[in-house]
DNA sequence: ACTTCAATGTAGGCGATGACAACAATGCTG
DNA sequence: CAGCATTGTTGTCATCGCCTACATTGAAGT
Protein backbone atom coordinates (compact mmCIF):
# COMPACT_ATOMS: atom_id res chain seq x y z
CA UNK A 1 0.00 0.00 0.00
CA UNK A 2 1.28 2.97 -1.65
CA UNK A 3 0.91 5.90 1.44
CA UNK A 4 2.56 10.00 1.42
CA UNK A 5 3.57 10.47 5.09
CA UNK A 6 3.13 14.26 5.62
CA UNK A 7 0.88 14.71 2.55
CA UNK A 8 -2.30 16.00 2.47
CA UNK A 9 -2.68 16.77 -1.48
CA UNK A 10 -1.75 13.51 -3.58
CA UNK A 11 -0.89 15.38 -6.33
CA UNK A 12 -2.44 13.36 -9.32
CA UNK A 13 -5.40 11.57 -7.33
CA UNK A 14 -7.69 11.18 -10.77
CA UNK A 15 -4.77 9.55 -12.68
CA UNK A 16 -3.27 7.17 -10.18
CA UNK A 17 -7.05 6.38 -9.44
CA UNK A 18 -7.28 5.43 -13.21
CA UNK A 19 -4.00 3.14 -13.15
CA UNK A 20 -4.86 1.10 -10.23
CA UNK A 21 -8.64 0.79 -11.83
CA UNK A 22 -7.08 -0.44 -14.61
CA UNK A 23 -5.10 -2.87 -12.79
CA UNK A 24 -7.97 -4.06 -10.76
CA UNK A 25 -9.99 -4.85 -14.00
CA UNK A 26 -7.18 -6.89 -15.39
CA UNK A 27 -6.95 -9.17 -12.15
CA UNK A 28 -10.59 -9.34 -11.25
CA UNK A 29 -12.99 -8.07 -13.76
CA UNK A 30 -15.32 -5.13 -13.98
CA UNK A 31 -17.57 -6.84 -11.26
CA UNK A 32 -14.94 -6.71 -8.83
CA UNK A 33 -13.91 -3.18 -9.31
CA UNK A 34 -14.36 -0.84 -6.04
CA UNK A 35 -13.79 2.81 -5.37
CA UNK A 36 -13.37 2.21 -1.81
CA UNK A 37 -10.37 -0.58 -2.50
CA UNK A 38 -9.25 1.92 -5.25
CA UNK A 39 -8.94 4.95 -2.49
CA UNK A 40 -7.27 2.38 0.31
CA UNK A 41 -4.63 1.00 -2.61
CA UNK A 42 -3.53 5.06 -2.65
CA UNK A 43 -4.21 6.00 0.46
CA UNK A 44 -6.11 8.34 0.40
CA UNK A 45 -9.79 8.25 1.80
CA UNK A 46 -13.01 6.55 0.61
CA UNK A 47 -14.56 9.93 -0.33
CA UNK A 48 -11.27 11.07 -2.33
CA UNK A 49 -12.42 9.35 -5.67
CA UNK A 50 -15.61 11.84 -5.49
CA UNK A 51 -13.53 14.72 -5.79
CA UNK A 52 -12.64 13.31 -9.50
CA UNK A 53 -15.57 11.38 -10.60
CA UNK A 54 -19.03 11.85 -10.09
CA UNK A 55 -19.59 8.45 -9.83
CA UNK A 56 -18.38 4.56 -10.11
CA UNK A 57 -19.61 4.36 -13.71
CA UNK A 58 -17.56 7.78 -14.54
CA UNK A 59 -14.47 6.34 -13.73
CA UNK A 60 -15.47 3.44 -15.75
CA UNK A 61 -16.22 5.53 -18.72
CA UNK A 62 -13.04 7.56 -18.27
CA UNK A 63 -11.16 4.34 -18.34
CA UNK A 64 -12.58 2.76 -21.51
CA UNK A 65 -11.82 6.99 -22.85
CA UNK A 66 -8.06 6.39 -21.69
CA UNK A 67 -8.14 2.69 -23.36
CA UNK A 68 -9.18 4.05 -27.08
CA UNK A 69 -6.21 7.00 -26.95
CA UNK A 70 -3.81 3.92 -26.13
CA UNK A 71 -5.74 2.40 -29.17
CA UNK A 72 -5.13 5.13 -31.26
CA UNK A 73 -1.39 6.31 -30.52
CA UNK A 74 -0.72 2.06 -30.33
CA UNK A 75 -1.88 1.67 -34.33
CA UNK A 76 -0.40 5.29 -35.13
CA UNK A 77 2.74 3.84 -33.71
CA UNK A 78 2.33 0.45 -35.98
CA UNK A 79 1.95 2.67 -38.79
CA UNK A 80 5.21 4.31 -38.59
CA UNK A 81 6.73 0.47 -39.63
CA UNK A 82 4.75 -0.31 -42.36
CA UNK A 83 5.46 -1.26 -45.31
CA UNK A 84 4.10 1.11 -48.67
CA UNK A 85 1.76 -2.05 -49.98
CA UNK A 86 -1.78 -1.96 -48.57
CA UNK A 87 -1.67 -5.83 -47.69
CA UNK A 88 1.87 -5.45 -45.78
CA UNK A 89 -0.05 -2.15 -43.95
CA UNK A 90 -3.09 -4.08 -43.14
CA UNK A 91 -1.56 -6.40 -41.65
CA UNK A 92 0.67 -4.40 -39.69
CA UNK A 93 -2.40 -3.13 -38.43
CA UNK A 94 -4.17 -5.81 -37.62
CA UNK A 95 -1.58 -7.23 -35.31
CA UNK A 96 -1.14 -3.84 -33.55
CA UNK A 97 -4.70 -4.38 -32.76
CA UNK A 98 -5.15 -7.23 -31.53
CA UNK A 99 -2.10 -7.08 -29.81
CA UNK A 100 -3.44 -4.48 -28.17
CA UNK A 101 -6.95 -6.79 -27.44
CA UNK A 102 -5.11 -9.54 -26.26
CA UNK A 103 -2.38 -7.36 -23.94
CA UNK A 104 -6.00 -5.57 -22.51
CA UNK A 105 -8.90 -7.78 -22.92
CA UNK A 106 -10.99 -6.76 -19.93
CA UNK A 107 -10.21 -3.26 -21.01
CA UNK A 108 -11.12 -3.87 -24.54
CA UNK A 109 -14.67 -5.47 -23.34
CA UNK A 110 -14.96 -2.37 -21.38
CA UNK A 111 -14.35 0.13 -23.97
CA UNK A 112 -16.74 -1.66 -26.06
CA UNK A 113 -19.99 -2.04 -24.10
CA UNK A 114 -23.12 -0.80 -24.33
CA UNK A 115 -23.10 2.96 -22.69
CA UNK A 116 -25.86 4.04 -20.72
CA UNK A 117 -25.02 7.46 -20.32
CA UNK A 118 -25.28 9.39 -23.28
CA UNK A 119 -22.91 11.97 -22.31
CA UNK A 120 -20.33 9.34 -22.14
CA UNK A 121 -21.61 7.81 -25.16
CA UNK A 122 -20.62 10.80 -26.96
CA UNK A 123 -17.26 11.18 -25.64
CA UNK A 124 -16.56 7.70 -26.42
CA UNK A 125 -17.97 7.46 -29.63
CA UNK A 126 -15.75 9.90 -30.63
CA UNK A 127 -13.05 8.14 -29.45
CA UNK A 128 -14.13 4.91 -31.28
CA UNK A 129 -14.58 7.22 -34.36
CA UNK A 130 -10.88 8.43 -34.54
CA UNK A 131 -9.90 4.98 -34.31
CA UNK A 132 -12.25 3.65 -37.14
CA UNK A 133 -11.25 6.69 -39.23
CA UNK A 134 -7.27 5.02 -39.40
CA UNK A 135 -9.37 2.11 -41.06
CA UNK A 136 -11.10 4.45 -43.30
CA UNK A 137 -7.51 5.95 -44.42
CA UNK A 138 -6.18 2.78 -45.48
CA UNK A 139 -9.24 1.73 -47.13
CA UNK A 140 -8.62 4.88 -49.03
CA UNK A 141 -4.86 4.45 -49.61
CA UNK A 142 -5.68 0.65 -50.60
CA UNK A 143 -8.29 1.82 -53.66
CA UNK A 144 -5.06 4.68 -54.73
CA UNK A 145 -3.10 1.12 -55.14
CA UNK A 146 -6.01 -0.36 -56.66
CA UNK A 147 -5.91 -3.34 -54.07
CA UNK A 148 -9.38 -2.29 -52.64
CA UNK A 149 -12.80 -1.76 -54.62
CA UNK A 150 -14.23 1.71 -55.43
CA UNK A 151 -17.04 2.73 -53.40
CA UNK A 152 -17.38 5.35 -50.33
CA UNK A 153 -15.12 4.92 -47.37
CA UNK A 154 -17.59 3.91 -44.69
CA UNK A 155 -19.16 1.23 -46.77
CA UNK A 156 -16.15 -0.79 -47.99
CA UNK A 157 -14.39 0.43 -44.46
CA UNK A 158 -17.27 -1.10 -41.99
CA UNK A 159 -16.72 -5.03 -43.48
CA UNK A 160 -13.02 -4.79 -42.63
CA UNK A 161 -13.27 -2.87 -39.42
CA UNK A 162 -16.00 -5.31 -38.05
CA UNK A 163 -14.15 -8.22 -39.31
CA UNK A 164 -11.05 -6.96 -37.17
CA UNK A 165 -13.11 -5.76 -34.56
CA UNK A 166 -15.25 -9.36 -34.04
CA UNK A 167 -11.77 -11.27 -34.15
CA UNK A 168 -10.31 -9.29 -31.50
CA UNK A 169 -13.11 -9.50 -29.05
CA UNK A 170 -13.15 -13.43 -29.55
CA UNK A 171 -9.60 -13.74 -29.52
CA UNK A 172 -10.08 -12.10 -25.94
CA UNK A 173 -13.38 -13.82 -24.84
CA UNK A 174 -11.55 -16.88 -24.05
CA UNK A 175 -14.07 -18.42 -26.41
CA UNK A 176 -11.53 -20.01 -29.33
CA UNK A 177 -9.24 -22.39 -28.90
CA UNK A 178 -5.72 -21.36 -28.74
CA UNK A 179 -4.60 -23.03 -31.47
CA UNK A 180 -7.41 -21.59 -34.10
CA UNK A 181 -6.29 -17.91 -32.29
CA UNK A 182 -2.62 -18.53 -33.57
CA UNK A 183 -2.93 -18.71 -37.37
CA UNK A 184 -6.19 -17.23 -37.39
CA UNK A 185 -5.30 -13.42 -37.52
CA UNK A 186 -2.94 -14.68 -41.05
CA UNK A 187 -6.63 -15.95 -42.77
CA UNK A 188 -8.81 -13.45 -41.42
CA UNK A 189 -5.90 -10.79 -43.20
CA UNK A 190 -5.83 -12.88 -46.44
CA UNK A 191 -10.11 -12.92 -46.15
CA UNK A 192 -9.99 -9.14 -45.71
CA UNK A 193 -7.90 -8.79 -48.73
CA UNK A 194 -10.17 -10.85 -50.95
CA UNK A 195 -13.40 -9.80 -49.48
CA UNK A 196 -12.34 -6.28 -50.15
CA UNK A 197 -10.50 -6.39 -53.73
CA UNK A 198 -12.24 -5.17 -56.62
CA UNK A 199 -14.33 -7.49 -58.29
CA UNK B 1 -44.96 -6.82 -8.20
CA UNK B 2 -46.19 -10.72 -8.81
CA UNK B 3 -47.53 -12.15 -5.40
CA UNK B 4 -48.88 -15.64 -4.58
CA UNK B 5 -50.90 -15.16 -1.57
CA UNK B 6 -50.88 -18.06 0.76
CA UNK B 7 -48.54 -19.88 -1.38
CA UNK B 8 -45.08 -20.63 0.04
CA UNK B 9 -43.55 -22.45 -2.89
CA UNK B 10 -42.76 -20.60 -5.90
CA UNK B 11 -43.49 -22.81 -8.30
CA UNK B 12 -40.53 -22.25 -11.22
CA UNK B 13 -38.14 -19.62 -9.19
CA UNK B 14 -35.42 -20.37 -11.51
CA UNK B 15 -36.99 -19.53 -14.53
CA UNK B 16 -38.69 -16.70 -13.28
CA UNK B 17 -35.85 -15.75 -12.03
CA UNK B 18 -34.34 -15.68 -14.74
CA UNK B 19 -36.96 -13.99 -17.19
CA UNK B 20 -36.79 -10.95 -14.76
CA UNK B 21 -33.10 -10.85 -14.59
CA UNK B 22 -33.27 -10.54 -18.60
CA UNK B 23 -35.82 -7.83 -17.94
CA UNK B 24 -33.66 -5.65 -15.77
CA UNK B 25 -30.24 -6.32 -17.72
CA UNK B 26 -32.40 -4.99 -20.71
CA UNK B 27 -33.85 -1.71 -19.19
CA UNK B 28 -31.10 -1.03 -16.89
CA UNK B 29 -27.39 -2.98 -17.86
CA UNK B 30 -25.28 -5.55 -15.42
CA UNK B 31 -24.36 -3.09 -13.00
CA UNK B 32 -28.02 -2.35 -11.88
CA UNK B 33 -28.80 -6.02 -11.52
CA UNK B 34 -29.74 -7.28 -8.16
CA UNK B 35 -30.93 -10.24 -6.40
CA UNK B 36 -32.72 -9.07 -4.07
CA UNK B 37 -34.48 -6.21 -6.26
CA UNK B 38 -35.53 -9.73 -8.28
CA UNK B 39 -36.34 -11.24 -5.27
CA UNK B 40 -38.83 -8.65 -4.43
CA UNK B 41 -39.91 -8.29 -7.83
CA UNK B 42 -41.12 -12.15 -7.47
CA UNK B 43 -43.10 -11.61 -4.19
CA UNK B 44 -39.94 -14.35 -2.37
CA UNK B 45 -37.55 -12.95 0.40
CA UNK B 46 -34.33 -11.86 -0.52
CA UNK B 47 -32.47 -15.62 0.36
CA UNK B 48 -34.80 -17.44 -1.68
CA UNK B 49 -32.39 -17.01 -5.11
CA UNK B 50 -29.52 -18.45 -3.19
CA UNK B 51 -31.26 -21.92 -3.36
CA UNK B 52 -30.98 -21.62 -7.18
CA UNK B 53 -28.17 -19.73 -7.80
CA UNK B 54 -24.91 -20.11 -5.97
CA UNK B 55 -24.46 -16.58 -6.61
CA UNK B 56 -24.91 -13.24 -8.39
CA UNK B 57 -22.28 -14.52 -10.87
CA UNK B 58 -23.83 -17.76 -11.47
CA UNK B 59 -27.16 -16.47 -12.42
CA UNK B 60 -25.78 -13.75 -14.80
CA UNK B 61 -23.47 -17.08 -16.35
CA UNK B 62 -26.97 -19.10 -16.31
CA UNK B 63 -28.82 -16.05 -18.10
CA UNK B 64 -25.72 -16.24 -20.86
CA UNK B 65 -26.29 -19.94 -21.63
CA UNK B 66 -30.21 -18.90 -21.61
CA UNK B 67 -28.72 -16.47 -24.56
CA UNK B 68 -27.18 -18.80 -26.37
CA UNK B 69 -29.59 -21.29 -26.37
CA UNK B 70 -32.34 -19.23 -27.94
CA UNK B 71 -29.61 -17.99 -30.16
CA UNK B 72 -29.02 -21.34 -31.36
CA UNK B 73 -33.24 -21.97 -31.82
CA UNK B 74 -33.21 -18.97 -33.82
CA UNK B 75 -30.63 -19.50 -36.45
CA UNK B 76 -32.04 -23.49 -36.27
CA UNK B 77 -35.26 -21.97 -37.40
CA UNK B 78 -33.79 -19.23 -39.98
CA UNK B 79 -32.02 -22.16 -41.80
CA UNK B 80 -35.80 -23.39 -42.40
CA UNK B 81 -36.84 -20.89 -44.84
CA UNK B 82 -33.62 -20.16 -46.70
CA UNK B 83 -33.29 -21.24 -50.04
CA UNK B 84 -30.79 -23.98 -51.14
CA UNK B 85 -27.82 -21.49 -52.33
CA UNK B 86 -25.46 -20.72 -50.16
CA UNK B 87 -25.64 -16.97 -50.80
CA UNK B 88 -29.27 -16.90 -49.65
CA UNK B 89 -28.72 -19.15 -46.83
CA UNK B 90 -25.73 -17.07 -45.47
CA UNK B 91 -27.77 -13.80 -45.87
CA UNK B 92 -30.65 -15.78 -43.72
CA UNK B 93 -28.63 -17.00 -40.94
CA UNK B 94 -26.82 -13.34 -40.78
CA UNK B 95 -29.83 -11.68 -40.80
CA UNK B 96 -31.06 -13.83 -37.83
CA UNK B 97 -28.03 -13.65 -36.25
CA UNK B 98 -28.23 -9.47 -36.08
CA UNK B 99 -31.50 -9.36 -35.13
CA UNK B 100 -31.07 -11.29 -32.43
CA UNK B 101 -28.09 -9.04 -30.98
CA UNK B 102 -30.37 -6.37 -31.89
CA UNK B 103 -33.19 -7.15 -29.93
CA UNK B 104 -30.63 -8.83 -27.08
CA UNK B 105 -28.33 -6.37 -27.20
CA UNK B 106 -27.29 -6.33 -22.81
CA UNK B 107 -27.52 -10.07 -23.29
CA UNK B 108 -24.98 -10.26 -26.40
CA UNK B 109 -22.86 -8.42 -24.44
CA UNK B 110 -23.37 -10.75 -21.56
CA UNK B 111 -22.78 -13.92 -23.45
CA UNK B 112 -19.67 -12.85 -25.12
CA UNK B 113 -18.04 -11.25 -21.73
CA UNK B 114 -15.01 -12.78 -20.44
CA UNK B 115 -15.99 -15.26 -17.75
CA UNK B 116 -13.51 -15.56 -14.75
CA UNK B 117 -15.21 -19.06 -13.17
CA UNK B 118 -13.70 -21.92 -15.10
CA UNK B 119 -16.81 -24.41 -14.47
CA UNK B 120 -19.00 -21.48 -16.61
CA UNK B 121 -16.31 -20.79 -18.89
CA UNK B 122 -16.69 -24.62 -19.93
CA UNK B 123 -20.39 -24.41 -20.03
CA UNK B 124 -20.71 -21.69 -22.34
CA UNK B 125 -17.78 -22.56 -24.61
CA UNK B 126 -19.82 -25.55 -25.41
CA UNK B 127 -23.43 -23.67 -26.14
CA UNK B 128 -21.31 -20.76 -27.84
CA UNK B 129 -19.51 -23.86 -30.22
CA UNK B 130 -22.75 -25.30 -31.12
CA UNK B 131 -23.49 -22.06 -32.93
CA UNK B 132 -20.33 -21.46 -34.54
CA UNK B 133 -20.89 -24.94 -35.28
CA UNK B 134 -24.04 -23.96 -37.82
CA UNK B 135 -21.28 -21.48 -39.41
CA UNK B 136 -18.97 -24.64 -39.96
CA UNK B 137 -21.90 -26.29 -41.61
CA UNK B 138 -23.14 -23.78 -43.77
CA UNK B 139 -19.50 -23.16 -44.88
CA UNK B 140 -19.26 -27.03 -45.65
CA UNK B 141 -22.24 -26.72 -47.90
CA UNK B 142 -20.87 -23.73 -49.34
CA UNK B 143 -17.76 -25.64 -50.54
CA UNK B 144 -20.01 -28.49 -51.75
CA UNK B 145 -21.30 -25.47 -54.04
CA UNK B 146 -18.30 -24.53 -54.87
CA UNK B 147 -19.18 -21.43 -53.70
CA UNK B 148 -16.38 -21.17 -50.58
CA UNK B 149 -13.00 -22.13 -51.32
CA UNK B 150 -11.39 -25.50 -49.99
CA UNK B 151 -10.05 -25.70 -46.84
CA UNK B 152 -10.48 -26.99 -43.29
CA UNK B 153 -13.29 -26.00 -41.88
CA UNK B 154 -12.12 -23.67 -38.94
CA UNK B 155 -9.80 -22.06 -40.95
CA UNK B 156 -12.67 -20.86 -43.46
CA UNK B 157 -15.17 -20.63 -41.31
CA UNK B 158 -13.15 -18.40 -38.55
CA UNK B 159 -13.14 -15.38 -40.60
CA UNK B 160 -17.04 -15.55 -41.42
CA UNK B 161 -18.12 -16.13 -37.62
CA UNK B 162 -15.58 -13.34 -36.65
CA UNK B 163 -17.01 -10.58 -39.33
CA UNK B 164 -20.85 -11.75 -38.08
CA UNK B 165 -19.87 -11.36 -35.08
CA UNK B 166 -18.08 -7.87 -35.30
CA UNK B 167 -20.75 -6.67 -37.05
CA UNK B 168 -23.18 -7.87 -34.63
CA UNK B 169 -21.43 -6.38 -31.63
CA UNK B 170 -20.88 -3.13 -33.17
CA UNK B 171 -24.44 -2.81 -34.43
CA UNK B 172 -25.58 -2.98 -30.99
CA UNK B 173 -23.05 -0.85 -29.05
CA UNK B 174 -24.63 2.04 -30.38
CA UNK B 175 -21.00 3.38 -31.35
CA UNK B 176 -22.15 3.29 -35.33
CA UNK B 177 -24.48 5.62 -36.86
CA UNK B 178 -27.84 4.32 -37.76
CA UNK B 179 -27.55 4.80 -41.46
CA UNK B 180 -24.35 2.92 -41.62
CA UNK B 181 -26.15 -0.07 -39.37
CA UNK B 182 -28.96 0.08 -41.84
CA UNK B 183 -27.60 -0.83 -45.08
CA UNK B 184 -23.81 -2.26 -43.62
CA UNK B 185 -25.11 -6.01 -43.26
CA UNK B 186 -26.09 -6.03 -47.00
CA UNK B 187 -22.55 -4.51 -47.39
CA UNK B 188 -20.95 -6.73 -44.81
CA UNK B 189 -23.04 -10.53 -46.75
CA UNK B 190 -21.39 -9.41 -50.15
CA UNK B 191 -17.86 -8.84 -48.44
CA UNK B 192 -18.18 -12.20 -47.09
CA UNK B 193 -19.04 -14.37 -50.11
CA UNK B 194 -16.13 -12.21 -52.19
CA UNK B 195 -13.81 -12.96 -49.05
CA UNK B 196 -14.74 -16.96 -48.58
CA UNK B 197 -15.04 -17.27 -52.31
CA UNK B 198 -12.57 -19.39 -54.63
CA UNK B 199 -9.42 -17.46 -55.45
C1' DA C 1 -52.09 -42.85 5.38
C1' DC C 2 -47.97 -41.81 7.51
C1' DT C 3 -43.07 -40.95 7.94
C1' DT C 4 -38.91 -39.30 6.22
C1' DC C 5 -36.17 -36.46 3.69
C1' DA C 6 -34.99 -33.36 -0.02
C1' DA C 7 -36.19 -29.15 -1.98
C1' DT C 8 -37.19 -24.65 -1.29
C1' DG C 9 -38.67 -21.20 1.15
C1' DT C 10 -38.05 -17.31 5.44
C1' DA C 11 -35.77 -14.42 9.07
C1' DG C 12 -31.86 -12.46 10.65
C1' DG C 13 -27.02 -11.02 10.87
C1' DC C 14 -22.72 -9.10 9.17
C1' DG C 15 -19.40 -6.72 6.48
C1' DA C 16 -18.78 -4.12 2.45
C1' DT C 17 -20.19 -0.86 -0.82
C1' DG C 18 -21.76 3.66 -3.25
C1' DA C 19 -23.31 8.01 -2.59
C1' DC C 20 -24.03 12.09 -0.03
C1' DA C 21 -23.21 16.00 3.34
C1' DA C 22 -20.42 18.76 6.17
C1' DC C 23 -16.07 20.07 7.47
C1' DA C 24 -10.74 20.62 6.85
C1' DA C 25 -6.36 21.42 4.51
C1' DT C 26 -3.82 23.12 0.80
C1' DG C 27 -2.42 25.75 -3.16
C1' DC C 28 -3.20 29.32 -6.38
C1' DT C 29 -4.48 33.98 -7.61
C1' DG C 30 -4.98 38.81 -7.00
C1' DC D 1 -1.78 38.14 3.06
C1' DA D 2 -6.66 37.23 2.13
C1' DG D 3 -9.93 34.84 -0.41
C1' DC D 4 -11.44 31.20 -2.90
C1' DA D 5 -11.19 27.04 -5.58
C1' DT D 6 -9.51 22.56 -5.36
C1' DT D 7 -9.06 18.51 -3.11
C1' DG D 8 -8.88 16.13 0.69
C1' DT D 9 -11.29 13.80 5.43
C1' DT D 10 -14.93 12.12 8.58
C1' DG D 11 -19.26 10.45 9.22
C1' DT D 12 -23.81 8.68 7.91
C1' DC D 13 -27.27 5.99 5.56
C1' DA D 14 -29.41 2.71 2.59
C1' DT D 15 -28.64 -1.16 0.00
C1' DC D 16 -26.27 -4.97 -1.29
C1' DG D 17 -24.27 -10.02 -1.39
C1' DC D 18 -23.58 -13.81 1.21
C1' DC D 19 -24.07 -16.72 5.08
C1' DT D 20 -26.50 -19.37 8.91
C1' DA D 21 -30.32 -21.36 11.13
C1' DC D 22 -34.92 -22.41 11.02
C1' DA D 23 -39.65 -23.36 8.63
C1' DT D 24 -42.72 -25.19 5.10
C1' DT D 25 -43.93 -28.06 1.48
C1' DG D 26 -43.96 -31.86 -1.65
C1' DA D 27 -42.37 -36.27 -3.18
C1' DA D 28 -41.09 -40.90 -2.30
C1' DG D 29 -41.20 -45.11 0.17
C1' DT D 30 -43.40 -48.22 3.24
Amino acid sequence: MHIRPGRYHHGDLRAALLNRAEETLREKGPAALSLRELARDLGVSHAAPSRHFKDKQALLDALALTGFERLDETLKASRERADESFAERLAVMAHAYVGFATANAELLDLMYSIKHDPEASEALDAAAQRWSEQIVELIGEGQRQGQVREGPMERVGLPVFVTLHGYASMAVSGMLPLETIEHGLDDVIAYILQGCAPE
